[in-house]
DNA sequence: AAAATAATAGTCAGAAAAGGTCAAAAGGTA
DNA sequence: TACCTTTTGACCTTTTCTGACTATTATTTT
């Protein structure tokens, strides 16, 4: 087994050791526990740690900063794991629209919550992108949401 | 949590409990509660108590002086204002987070509402994007959720 | 009343304490 | 060999904390 997946497996578990699993570590503190540079522990978070695999991730900088891994509850649904598989890197307003009405029909979201990612995601809010940056990022802001609110 | 974050909590829960939602205090007697230097203390206030966060702070130096907070009360769109006015065109994840927090403290937004916004426009859902178009993107999320939720 | 002194608070720069980025080196595998 | 993944390290950014120095206001002294 490498680093990563010994690092992968051990976050995990401790996650899973968590109320609400929701794991809170100083990234200093892993890389000394496993004896790696700290810039390891950025590679585990974004190789395994990703809204796709079920997680969700936020940091702090300065002082008293750190990591902070969620595990996210609804990862094992059936529908929201129909609807990720099919999801690229890249998705049209359109097409974000179908599936936002797929997850209404089957009472994943409610109204309210399908007007807020509607928003978030359309145009007029990625006003500044190109259309290429605007696609990709409209589908990472629609999984990692879509994972979180439901 | 940090030094910043027990203070600024230790305040709000002040204010909450003073009539009118106003606390007086002396700068020296917070520092001098918290062990830390005074500018300590300005650090926090402005950090956390500008007026965008809903708090309305005045000073008075010399003999009897003093350090004022005032809860802003009235009305949930002087925030939301003082927000907006507060934002240019970019805003980092940070400034997000803080101002989520003040919205939440003043029912203008709900829970479900501000994580949505916050993992909207967190660096995680954003992360294809470059530096600056992140923070401007995230202001344009921003802005277009929140004026659609209010 | 003016001057001196004491009592406050403010400012700003630098240190300290985190985490982030990126590219090169190393290791595996088809 | 060519390509992909992992590991490492040098350098960057953000946030917090501290302390020396400054500014203002109140009080006391002359």
């Amino acid at each position: 087994m490498n680093l990563v997946d010994i690092i992968e497996q051990y976050i995990k578990e401790e996650v899973e050791k968590c109320e609400n699993d929701v794991l809170e570590v100083k990234r200093s503190d892993l890389a000394t526990l496993f004896s790696c540079v700290p810039s390891q522990i950025n590679y585990v978070i974004s190789t395994r740690f990703a809204p796709e695999m079920g997680f969700y991730v936020e940091t702090r900088r300065g002082g008293g900063g750190y990591i902070r891994i969620k595990k996210i509850s609804s990862y094992e649904d059936d529908v929201v794991n129909a609807i990720f598989d099919k999801i690229g890197n890249k998705m049209s307003q359109h097409v974000v629209n179908i599936y936002l009405k797929s997850l209404l029909d089957y009472n994943v979201i409610d109204e309210k919550t399908a007007l807020l990612v509607k928003v978030a995601t359309s145009d007029k809010a990625l006003i500044n992108l190109n259309a290429e940056d605007r696609d990709i990022t409209r589908a990472s802001i629609f999984k990692n949401v879509i994972l979180n609110v439901i």
